[in-house]
RNA sequence: GCGGACAUGGCGGAACCGGUAGACGCAACGGACUUAAAAUCCGUUUCCCGUAAGGGAGUGAGGGUUCGAGUCCCUCUGUCCGCACCA
């Protein structure tokens, strides 16, 4: 075969492999482990470039560590459970459970191709009765450890998709899926206690050393950690059993400036008052109507209702501070009561203005104390002056302000220091019917029962239907019906399923024993957990990797994974996205029109990029005089194509390249080799069809090569065996340092230069082949189908995948001679090339004799001379 | 508003601890082969002046530290991302 076609040749050694089990993963204690996991995907039906890209990244690691000599865990499986499947059934019939496991299958058969080095005998889908049944098996076990818990919350409640969203899932008040304004609702719900973890989540991100930091700062914001006060007021005409009003603030430094104190429309007082004031219910009622999107909050007006209760200041009985109701207090944060400070704070300072109330500065930057005209709020490390300070030093920072004003309230009985946090318990409860059934039975005798664990799996009623919207579990005739664990007697099953994130949040552990009868095996997480290296999307920042982390805690707690793992994931990598241009023209209404990548075409014209319409031949320079001109006919016909770069592939925008037609028109070792090229992994990578033939050509002139090479008579003798072994040496050690510090697109241009060396060389045959099999060695991550053809023409033993990586020769590594470059003044004016381990009196006087040197110093006297071994030289005149 | 990241040729990007800026790839241009084109191969390609030898400028802008700054420090501008009534 003389010409390289990766249709004949990649299915071949993809049965070599299947029918070697090469890639099944095997415990070996004689053997370091190592977890490579990319981000496992939802079965949506087809496979996309983003998933090219995250899966190959993650197949060099895995194919470089295992050739390094580890034993290597490289495992797939799918995110099935959620709501794209029901929606596919309301919108087509069908079944989800149909829709989703065909889904998998399909992208199953669209993954093989692609090369991969995965252990599919541990493959299993999140809606697998055998995964959701160890899921509620746990669900139990968490419950039991006071990790899950029930309560009637106001919660984010999708109108579209009807169903609960966690706060997580709100983005700019609207549902994350179904991107419609979320309304709030008071319902019983189902949490995790994730809360109790705060304080350890976030400061347990400090050992996350390999993890982006970027990743990191999000979590810790997310976490949102303040220090400040808590402490009651007295109140006075206040209904019995509010005779004290707990507020947390964290500037207790600001105490001298209270003007007012306001509490939540939700605030038990609020609710109090509510039942017994029509003017308040209306009120609250208002409040309660105000949207949560961030616009609606934005252009929200402050508004308040005076109580007519009042608080007595904490340092003087004799101040009183009227109580409001305020639109802007949230109940969940803090004790949804505040202190206003209207000079220190933006929204006080609003809400005293429109309400007439006092505003006293506490601190100014001088000192002197003038009329506001805005809250002066500045940061916690400015030093400033405190004119109605109560502790501690007239001039001093906020940051040591509020600290000594905790102690002085503490001291005195007034109030005590208080950690709080931002984040909120999670809550799992989901009204649909494709999602893990909570395994929990309503008795009328007993209450709110756990099932026992011999009921596992609570599987899921195949007989349901999606006409209309609203969750089928509660529909559906029979399946509710049950009997209580405890007593026997009749009773209602729940008909919550669980968060999708649930699922995804200890999969991961799950892939050390996929078919064990409990949720995980000891030995087994034992042995291959922490995930070594954790690959995906960056929009997986706070909600899958927060829960993950939480969920191993839990697992830890109840049993089911070793203290070492409660960082499920060692190392994280954040990859960009596969991006392409948009071709977009106008109609006649100036609504854009986009077009297919294939019914356009581009050229160059008078240094300038032009893309056209149709299939039509870039014009000939001396007929087109002026250029201008005729691209304004162009345009005003509607033939000039307008071109967006760098956008995110979608079906709409007619951007989206599939992987399939490249692998079917250039194999998958191009589609592999393109998306580890050119960008940084964690950079946007563009998809571009010239790249995408380049790499093919590439590769293709890497075959040519090997087969040149392969026919060599065996007697040849080159002159350039030393050059090829210096130049391999320094191949591998830069390829292995690139791949090993995600650095691909650096280790492949390495590789682009080795191949270049080796095609020019002349070298004998035994060293041209032996060069030939390394880089076959070394390309084996990226190309591995490739590389297998190129090993076996080369006469390698077995196969490259299961090849010791090479360790290059240290002696080849370092010239004997080096070239410096010799500056003047900072100026680089001459270079001279030196023994390596020349003196530097030596190389001195080499340098000051140069020519150029002599020229450009023109008998000036040299003020100082830096020679920098092995690096530079630099002659100050 | 708060928090963070980034800025290098026509483009994607290299440049390790401060030491030859622009590796590698794309695009473009020139040449060889060809009746011609494609493919392939060889070469040029940061910008400016110069036929050339050579010289000058240059990593978003301004300043600083240093023998030497893309890299460190300060100020500014722009772009992108996350959070957002969190008391």
């Amino acid at each position: 075969m003389s010409r390289y076609e990766p249709s004949v040749i990649e299915p071949k050694w993809r049965a070599v492999w299947d029918e070697a089990g090469v890639f099944e993963a095997k415990a070996n204690p004689s053997r370091p482990k190592y977890y490579v996991l990319e981000m496992f995907p939802y079965p949506s039906g087809r496979i996309h470039m983003g998933h090219v890209r995250n899966y190959t990244m993650g197949d060099v690691v895995a194919r470089t560590k295992a050739a390094q000599g580890h034993a290597v865990l490289h495992p797939m499986g799918w995110d099935a459970f959620g709501m794209p499947a029901e929606n596919a059934a309301m919108e087509r019939g069908g079944h989800p459970k149909d829709w989703t496991y065909s889904n998998i299958a399909d992208m199953r058969d669209q993954m093989k191709p692609l090369g991969l080095s995965i252990d599919w005998s541990r493959e299993f889908a999140t809606c697998d009765p055998e995964y959701s049944g160890q899921q509620q098996a746990m669900f139990i076990d968490m419950m039991a450890a006071g990790l899950v818990y029930r309560k009637a919350a106001v919660v984010n409640w999708d109108p579209v998709d009807m169903t609960v969203l966690a706060n997580e899932q709100v983005i700019d008040g609207r549902g994350w899926r179904s991107n419609a304004l979320v309304e709030r609702r008071e319902l019983t719900q189902w949490f995790f206690k994730i809360s109790d973890y705060s304080a350890e989540l976030l400061s347990a991100l400090d050992g996350l050393t390999h993890w982006p930091e970027k990743v990191r700062l999000m979590q810790a914001n997310w976490i949102g950690q303040s220090r400040g006060l808590q402490f009651a007021f007295g109140t006075v005409g206040a209904p019995e059993g509010f005779d004290r009003l707990e507020v947390y603030t964290t500037r207790p430094d600001t105490l001298m400036g209270a003007s007012f104190a306001a509490i939540s429309p939700d605030h038990p007082l609020a609710k109090h008052l509510e039942r017994h004031d029509p003017a308040v219910a209306a009120f609250v009622a208002e409040c309660r109507q105000v949207g949560t999107s961030a616009e609606a909050l934005e252009t929200a007006e402050k508004k308040g209702m005076d109580t007519g209760i009042t608080v007595r200041h904490p340092f003087d009985d004799t101040w009183e501070l009227p109580v409001y109701i305020a639109n802007f207090i949230l109940m969940d944060y803090g004790t949804g009561a505040i202190f206003g400070c209207p000079a220190h704070d933006d929204r006080d300072f609003e809400f005293a203005t429109k309400y007439g109330l006092p505003i006293n500065a506490v601190f100014t930057s001088d000192g002197t104390d003038a009329a506001l005209t805005e809250a002066y709020v500045p940061m916690k490390s400015e030093r400033v002056q405190y004119i109605r300070g109560f502790a501690g030093d007239a001039e001093q920072t906020g940051e040591a302000a509020v600290a000594a004003a905790i102690a002085f309230c503490e001291e005195r009985g007034i109030g005590r220091g208080v950690t709080n946090y931002r984040l909120r318990d999670w809550g799992v409860s989901r009204q649909r019917y494709w999602g893990c059934p909570i395994p929990v039975v309503h008795c009328a005798a007993c209450g709110v029962v756990a099932e026992k664990k011999d009921n596992l799996p609570i599987r899921l009623p195949d007989d349901v239907t999606f006409d209309v919207p609203g969750n089928p579990l509660d529909r559906h005739p029979t399946w509710r019906m049950t009997s209580c664990p405890q007593c026997g007697g009749d009773a209602r099953r729940e008909t919550d399923t669980m968060d999708t994130f649930v699922d995804s949040s200890w999969y991961y552990a799950r892939f050390t024993a996929p078919r064990a009868e409990t949720p995980t095996d000891a030995a087994e997480v034992d042995y291959w957990m922490t995930v070594d290296q954790y690959i995906g999307g960056v929009e997986h920042a706070i909600l899958h990797l927060l829960y993950s982390r939480f969920f191993a805690r839990a697992m830890h707690k109840t049993g089911h994974l070793p203290a070492k793992a409660i960082e499920p994931f060692n190392a994280l990598f954040t990859q960009g996205m596969v991006t392409h241009e948009i071709y977009q023209t106008r109609d006649a209404a100036g609504r854009p029109v986009y077009h297919l990548p294939e019914d356009v075409t581009t050229f160059t014209l008078a240094d300038r990029r032009v893309t056209v319409l149709g299939n039509v031949p870039p014009p000939d320079p001396d007929m087109v005089p002026d250029i201008d001109a005729w691209l304004q006919g162009l345009d005003d016909e509607g033939g000039l194509v307008e071109v967006i770069p760098s956008a995110k592939m979608s079906k709409s925008k007619k951007n989206v390249v599939d992987p399939m037609n490249i692998i079917a028109a250039f194999g998958a070792d191009t589609a592999r080799w393109f998306v580890m090229s050119d960008s940084p992994p964690e950079r946007d990578v563009e998809w571009t069809a010239s790249g995408a033939e380049a790499t093919f050509k590439h590769l293709s002139r890497v075959w040519a090569l090997s087969v040149r090479i392969a026919e060599m008579p065996e007697s040849h003798q080159g002159t350039d065996d030393d050059a090829l072994a210096r130049a391999a040496a320094r191949a591998v050690a830069e390829v292995t340092h690139g791949i090993d510090s995600f650095a691909f697109n650096k280790a492949i241009a390495k590789l682009y230069e080795f191949t270049n060396t080796l095609s020019r060389a002349n070298g004998s045959t035994p060293v041209m082949r032996a060069t030939m099999r390394t880089l076959a060695q070394l390309m084996q991550p990226m190309t591995p189908h490739l590389a297998e053809e190129v090993w076996q023409a080369q006469g390698g033993t077995g196969l490259v995948t299961q090849a010791a990586w090479p360790i290059p020769d240290p002696a080849l590594l370092v010239d004997d001679t080096v070239t410096l470059p010799i500056q003047i003044n900072g100026k680089r004016r001459a270079e001279i090339s030196v023994p390596r381990d020349m003196p530097a009196a030596e190389v001195e006087k080499l340098a000051l004799a140069n020519e150029d040197v002599v020229r450009f110093l023109a008998g000036q006297p040299i003020k100082k001379l830096i020679v920098v071994p092995g690096r530079i030289i630099n002659v100050v005149a």
